[in-house]
DNA sequence: ATTAAATATGTTACATTATAACATATCATT
DNA sequence: AATGATATGTTATAATGTAACATATTTAAT
């Protein structure tokens, strides 16, 4: 499984071993998950993975349909649905997209920065951050099922560039 | 303006008195702004505090239309983007949903406990959880505009119940 | 009071995101 | 080869949200 990755890519990366490397892990959670990493799912990871900021499910379907795959949108929505049960990938509630998972295979409840300027994702995994909001449900006898944690604002790259 | 209330509405109380504490609240809020609160801004603010879960645009709309105005989507999403301007109702990302705000008037950013069972949201302003946020971020050079921290779980009182 | 500007609402049409339902194909097992 | 399970194709539609322009209402000047 892939290392711990930085919070924001940096600009100079090489992109294309990110890619790779998400699909390898991918190909490996589905084999002990005894679930079938079909084309179609491998394709979807790897446009969602290849893009720079989260990807709308009707992008992800523009893309394939321009690889002259018949795709209707139940075909993204599946492909989506099923990466999601397996962790690999998140879906971003206040923007309808979708970002490649970080970690993929580790059970966890993540938060994301996210650039308004950029569009740029970061996924952080902050015990801290976890522990006060679980602290805070408990204490108000709520049990968590799940959490949507997600920050917009400014990245480190954008707030260089002069105003705009 | 009124008290902090609970974090979830006790099952017995008054909430007649929330919706009409509401109102007054937000009629506060748009004189001191010199906003109007128009008849359609009250309705819709109204049907909001009234129910006892978040509701939808269209949800809102179907009321509206039932009480026999004129209405069409722009209609609900006017004045629900007034409303949100105005820091009197939030907008969950995660269900697609609108619920009152409990702190009309002050700036803050809120976190959102919401129960799968029974739909009852609760609204936090825990300092705790929006330090521990603010520190992930700017250790990452981030700049927060916006936090959306929703919750997804049981409530209390449905935990209390049987299985189901 | 009259006019003009700003604000709010009505109305039509459409864009975007997501799902239901059923047919067909592919894969795994016997 | 037959069977059941899983995946995909296909059509249609549901649910959520917005653009654009016309009309009405309120507010502020004249
Ligand atoms: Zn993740
Ligand atoms: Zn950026
Ligand atoms: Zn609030
Ligand atoms: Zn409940």
């Amino acid at each position: 499984m892939s290392e711990i990755s930085a919070a924001f890519p940096s600009p100079g990366h090489n992109h294309d071993h990110c890619v790779d490397q998400a699909l390898a892990d991918a190909r490996s959670v589905c084999r002990r998950r005894g679930a079938r990493f079909t084309e179609q799912r491998a394709r979807v990871l790897e446009l969602i993975w290849q893009s720079h900021r989260p990807l709308g499910a009707y992008q992800i379907l523009d893309q394939l349909r321009t690889e002259g795959r018949s795709a209707q949108p139940p075909t993204v929505y599946r492909a989506l649905d099923f990466l999601q049960d397996l962790g690999l990938v998140h879906r971003l509630a206040s923007l309808n997209a979708y970002c490649g998972c970080v970690a993929p295979g580790a059970q966890h409840q993540s938060q994301f920065l996210i650039c308004r300027e950029c569009g740029v994702v970061a996924e952080l995994r902050e015990q801290a951050i976890l522990r006060v909001v679980t602290e805070a449900a408990v204490s108000r006898g709520f049990r968590i099922d799940e959490t949507s944690i997600e920050v917009a604002g400014i990245c480190p790259d954008c707030a260089r560039k002069p105003s705009r």
